[in-house]
DNA sequence: TATGAACGCGCATTGAGCGA
DNA sequence: TCGCTCAATGCGCGTTCATA
């Protein structure tokens, strides 16, 4: 068995996922599947390590051609290629792989430095590479992954290994103004110091071997439990009422629970909802309000407090929704890395008409999409205000964390849009606060306050039928037309699809307060 | 009066849930 | 992946109170 990095890493993290790495392959790649949301990140835009590339730019770089490896002995010939261009001299070698007779790490970057030895460069698409506390400690996962790669690099490099670790990384404060300079965007930052010891890597690795060749009934008597329960229905999808959904439960009671053999929601006793599940002081936590909800029945509505939230909403009412793009690299101008840009916004306006003697409601609609080639958001920006009639209004979003984020962010880069886009914020309303509040709770909305999971429940909007169906497929396309990418009848049906998806997203805000005002009236 | 258990307060940290 | 918000909990520290 080759111990990889990346077995390394996950068996620090989870032994269980480990296991199934080694003994389960495919059950493996379902379980990343669903811990990663089933998005490819890495697959769009320009990737940091091209950056870093260009950060060497003057340098020789050796590449190592790993077309023909073939599987068996791949890790000994991966070894025996990078040491030839290391025994060349190169400045800089671009992926090598070296292993012992155990492990095998392959390294985003070796650098040789003025002494003529190799300095390790490992490449995060990251911001940041610390902790946001007191010390500012390194990222758990960044210490295991760097201190195996030097572990392993100290036994087969020898002199020619610096010891010296870096880790490379974003730098959060950059802004692109034109064409992006790698010294401006890339920090390097030397971790050394930060790492773990070579006992410690060597007291884990005695017993990775052993732990991941036991039975799988072995292994799980050795770890009946460790943190997320998804694994212990071995990979499957767990029952629909498992503990695991309980609204906000968080780790430590769910190992509390399941180590008292309760596994499905149904196993849940009065004294459970009082005892773990409320807070320490014995008062209502989220996950007991859900237990006590769940067991008055199918639907429970307080009409009277969302009557008293839905009376503070003065017309005209806007409902938006912005679609964003983000990247690694920044394609925005005045944006930094990773940095969200709206590209894309629907808007469903509802005014009441009182000229007639009884109130009618007259539902407008307006919308506006990047366009190709388009390298600031400036003119999407500017409509927008004029969609929302700078603030004059009452707004309605799900999730105001996100749109008022990027309110915020606007009002930075478009100063002279500041005063609007504060109006906006500060009479903005959550829609999902009335689900996530569990003012308006339903079983079938299966523990969520997703407006996503609330709409097949109170409509009958489907985005089944839709071209594009999700966020991410819609981040994609957009990113396709403002690169240019797309042309003639492909770029036209892909505007008109994502016109679809936004348009219908706002739709489906409009019919949901349409529905809950009919529920409490 | 000295001591330590118990309490309460504010700040820091962690983790769930959500969006793209 | 990142960043935001909110809830829950942990931590440090000073105050209070019972007791020897």
């Amino acid at each position: 068995m080759f111990i990889t990095k990346s077995l390394f890493v996950e068996y620090i993290n989870s032994p269980k996922l480990a296991w199934y790495h080694v003994n389960d392959k495919k059950t493996h790649k379902k379980i990343q599947e669903h811990v990663h949301g089933g998005m490819d990140w890495a697959a769009i835009g320009q990737s940091v390590e091209d950056m870093v590339r260009k950060l060497y730019a003057g340098k020789t770089i050796a590449d190592i051609d790993t077309k023909n490896l073939g599987f068996k002995a791949r890790h000994k010939t991966y070894h025996t290629l990078s040491s030839k261009a290391l025994d060349q001299n190169a400045d800089v070698i671009y992926q090598a792989g070296f292993a012992t007779d155990k492990l095998f790490v392959k390294t985003d970057f070796l650098v040789k430095n003025e002494l003529w030895t190799y300095d390790l460069m490992e490449v995060k698409s990251k911001n940041s590479i610390r902790s946001n506390n007191k010390d500012h400690t390194l990222v758990d996962e960044l210490v295991t992954d760097v201190s195996f790669q030097k572990y392993v690099l100290e036994k087969t490099l020898g002199a020619k290994f610096s010891w010296n670790c870096y880790l490379v990384y974003l730098n959060k404060e950059f802004r692109k103004h034109g064409e992006i300079n790698p010294q401006d965007i890339i920090l390097q930052e030397l971790v050394t110091d930060d790492l773990m010891t070579d006992d410690a890597i060597e007291r884990i690795l005695a017993t990775v071997e052993s732990d991941l060749s036991l039975s799988l009934a072995d292994f799980n008597k050795k770890f009946p439990y460790d943190g997320s329960d998804y694994f212990t229905y071995f990979g499957e999808e767990p029952p629909k009422k498992s503990i695991r959904n309980i609204t906000g439960i968080v780790q430590d009671k769910k190992k509390e629970l399941y180590e008292a053999k309760k596994i499905l929601i149904d196993d849940i006793t009065d004294e459970d909802i009082l005892g773990i599940l409320s807070n320490k002081d014995g008062g209502e936590s989220r996950s007991s309000k859900f237990m006590n909800l769940r067991r008055q029945g199918e639907t429970t509505i307080d009409k009277e407090e969302i009557k008293k939230r839905l009376a503070t909403l003065k017309f005209p009412l806007f409902f938006y929704d912005y679609e964003t793009v983000s990247f690694p690299i920044p394609t925005f101008e005045w944006l930094g890395p990773r940095g969200q840009t709206v590209v894309q916004y629907s808007v469903h306006k509802i005014d009441e008409d009182l000229s007639t003697g009884t109130p009618t409601l007259i539902i407008t609609h307006k919308d506006c999409i990047v366009n190709p080639g388009e390298t600031s958001n400036k003119r999407i920006i500017d409509q927008l205000v004029t969609d929302l009639e700078h603030g004059n209004g009452t707004y309605i979003v799900r999730n105001k964390s996100f749109e008022c984020g990027r309110n915020k962010e606007s009002s930075l880069l478009y100063p002279e849009h500041a005063e609007a886009l504060e109006k906006i914020n500060a009479n903005t309303f959550d829609l999902m606060t009335l689900f996530s509040d569990m003012l308006y709770f339903d079983r079938r909305f299966l523990w969520s306050s997703s407006i996503k999971k609330v709409l097949p429940v109170l409509t009958d909007i489907s985005y089944d039928t839709l071209e594009v169906g999700n966020g991410g497929d819609a981040m994609k396309l957009l990113y396709e037309i403002q690169q240019g990418h797309l042309t003639g009848a492909e770029l036209e049906q892909s505007v008109i699809n994502l016109l679809t998806y936004c348009e219908q997203d706002t739709r489906a805000m409009v019919r949901i307060w349409e529905v809950i005002k009919e529920k409490i009236a």
